[in-house]
DNA sequence: CCTAACTTGTGAACTAATTCACAAGCTTCC
DNA sequence: GGAAGCTTGTGAATTAGTTCACAAGTTAGG
């Protein structure tokens, strides 16, 4: 039968294996003493925690060159993120396409969002106006944010924010590179 | 004088005046009791603290979606990376230009860096392909590495890696929306 | 069946991070 | 100049997270 170890999964994902078999156990035990864990059900159980199997549908707020690069990014799909509506609100970028989505006017977007077609928004807007477009989609009702605008933003305690912040990771590679005790 | 204080700065970046107070004092202690922080000394403090006026030597390597969209990302020059060149290994791709650069082949790549053309490399080739990529520019002395590729990669202890995981990031929002107590 | 070799799951020990709470210092105002 | 009102900086207390270490369970081989 095809096992893993701890120790295994520890060496793929940089940790330890004390911590992999801390973190597991949080759902449950489902490694075999002496043995290990099953492969192919530490898979499935895995993709029913992550809730890998299920269908979210997704707008992209903001196309730029980045929400440009996302509304074409595989992963999503991969992982049950269904891209189904662009949004923008330049009237030059609305009613073109990318893909098979046409990108629609931002005015639109409370209601659409009210109407139950997303369940996730994802922004790619200017920090400037990342806030009034939470505002807005919280409004309208949804479930969970992903943000790429460098800034702070609220949302009620039963919305799911969560922010990649790409200035954020530059400032630390620069603090790391100036701060570094060997000089290379 | 314009000054802000600590409970400022949490309420601003989502976090405690203690935290904020603590986080500073790591670096000295540049606040005035009764009165709190003087903005401008602070923004420069930080400044040299994070190396935010010194200037990196950048190459982007993979010119697909994201690493074009990157490649006119104004955040790296705001923050002293300035992107000098751009490598991808399709034919197709070497020798056109995106902006002012050249996209050039990635065979060069370890000759580029090691004759100090570049600080940091921004990665943005597919996972099969990241960690060949990342020996290739730590042989020639490369200082630091931003992955955008959702694998783990190994670095010598002397060069500093990040990396921004779109996957995981997905993943997470995933669980949070399967996970969630309120059904809304 | 018994021993040797593994590996999990998990309390206990330890380490790291956050929060508390307050003395000390600065400013303002009378 | 003295009292009142702020706010910092920081030890101490608390909370969170990681690592240790080992009993208990499993497999393999004689």
């Amino acid at each position: 039968m095809l096992t893993t170890s701890s120790d295994d999964l520890a060496r793929l994902g940089g940790t330890t294996s004390a911590q992999v078999r801390k973190d597991l156990s949080f759902f449950g035990s489902f490694g075999k003493r002496g043995l290990g864990y099953s492969v192919p059900e530490l898979s499935s159980r895995l993709r029913d925690i992550l809730g890998l199997g299920k269908q979210w549908k997704v707008c992209i707020i903001g196309v730029g060159k980045i929400g440009a690069a996302l509304a074409s990014y595989q992963g999503f799909a991969e992982r049950g993120f269904i891209v189904t509506g662009l949004y923008d609100s330049d009237p030059e970028k609305v009613g073109t396409k990318s893909g098979a989505v046409t990108v629609r006017d931002t005015d639109e977007l409370e209601r659409d969002v009210r109407s139950g077609k997303y369940d996730v928004a994802i922004l790619t807007v200017p920090s400037e106006n990342a806030q009034e477009i939470v505002d807005l989609v919280v409004k309208g009702g949804i479930q969970a944010i992903l943000s790429f605008a460098p800034t702070q933003l609220t949302v009620p305690a039963d919305v799911e924010l969560r922010t990649v912040n790409m200035a954020m990771e530059l400032e630390a590679l620069s603090f790391a590179l100036t701060n570094r005790t060997n000089g290379r």
